[in-house]
DNA sequence: CTCGTTGGCTAATCGTGATAGCTTTTAGCT
DNA sequence: AGCTAAAAGCTATCACGATTAGCCAACGAG
């Protein structure tokens, strides 16, 4: 019996293409291995399991994610880099919805996390659409949460089968970008008091380090 | 053996409480079980199966939304709404992890869909918020489609351990309510062309029934 | 050519969902 | 009070997926 030549990078890319197709929470090991010509078990001497397929596939994901949204915003600024960065990612989130899928509820393990690492480059894309806008540097970290708030959650229901009524997705898709946009000219300009700010939160587990006052945008998920 | 006094709605009741202590994902029917101190396959008699419990525990969880934010609106309207209605989303979001997963990704099964009508319904009070505002009729669909984007994609990324950084999670919320708000009343006043209205994308399998030239909005999920 | 490592296989374990068929409780009726 | 039929639990059992143990063949270095 010839070998199948597989590895880790192999197996991530064949698992990526199977959740693509029968979704994310049906891919099993068994159909996996199927997919790649081999038996289940086999697949343990290159990936570590379950779990590590599911962040490896995530990781990859993230890349991708920010290797798109990161092309189609070169050259572009303001509404326009606005528009290109939110359809990358929903398109993305259509054409790839098993990868998609596998970036959303896997919570990174630690600094090191592949997983993690993959997150945060994909912020660069859209740290560089808001520099197209006037926002004080300390409102960054909010804009950017509110970048990927709205941009999830809008390819994460159109994925999910969220929208059922007639009405056109892609005109709807366009009118939440317009918003986004108004919005964010809009909110350069105000001038809110300094104690609007008041750092009470805190998330349990997360990372508090800071230089400065301000905190270290080094790891993790913004 | 005294009989233990199931109906489909105790069971709905306790695989909700499950879900929100131990993660959806992690609801079993012999977990259930167990809890309520009676072996699995007895939960049949009640149930059809999983799926089954999982849509009536996603349409306990709509419901519930529906009420929470319509309470909180009451009486307020502008950004007070606004602000009231994404407060709300987002405790139940944080409060009850285990019902809020299970409200998304579950596509409904058709007109009847109990799952269906709990979440026609929980569209209510987000209606309600928007007559705050000074939208055209025939842009209402988007407004919705853009406030349940923005608050769910917030909610599910706080709810999964997005937000890593920092930087107070709170605050980002209260920015995002006010980027909203601004750009509701931006976009209000803009004066956009009818052309821009296409009507060109379908979703398949969606409901497109018309009256008037525009989509009846009577079931489905926006 | 030989040998050690690597990669794939079979067999087996364990946990979970689902179903079949049996038994007992319980309510209503005479 | 006793009878009866539906309802509600139970045990036994199957299917399937993840994972592990242990066997053996393929491959590359010397």
């Amino acid at each position: 019996m010839p070998r199948a030549g597989l590895h880790a990078h192999t197996i991530t890319a064949a698992g990526a293409a199977l959740a693509d197709e029968i979704g994310f929470t049906e891919l099993t090991m068994g159909r996996l291995a199927e997919r790649l010509g081999v038996r289940a078990p086999s697949l343990y001497k290159h990936i570590a399991g379950q779990d590590d397929l599911n962040r490896r596939i995530a990781a990859l994901a993230h890349a991708e994610i920010a290797d798109a949204i990161g092309t189609a915003t070169q050259g572009r600024a303001g509404r326009d880099a606005l528009a290109a960065a939110a359809h990358a990612l929903r398109d993305f989130a259509l054409t790839h919805p098993g990868r998609y899928a596998a970036t959303v509820g896997l919570t990174p393990t630690g600094p090191g996390d592949p997983v993690a690492i993959a997150a945060l480059r994909g912020l660069g894309p859209f740290e560089a659409v808001l520099r197209g806008y006037d926002i004080a540097p300390e409102k960054m970290a909010h804009a950017l949460r509110a970048l990927r708030s709205v941009f999830h959650g809008f390819a994460d229901l159109q994925a999910t089968g969220g929208f059922q009524w007639s009405t056109d997705v892609g005109e709807s898709f366009e009118w939440l970008i317009d918003l986004i946009d108004h919005g964010f000219r809009h909110t350069a300009e105000q001038v809110r008091p300094l104690d609007a700010v008041r750092f009470t939160e805190r998330l349990p587990g997360a990372d508090h380090r800071q230089v400065d006052g301000r905190p270290v945008l080094g790891h993790g998920v913004a």
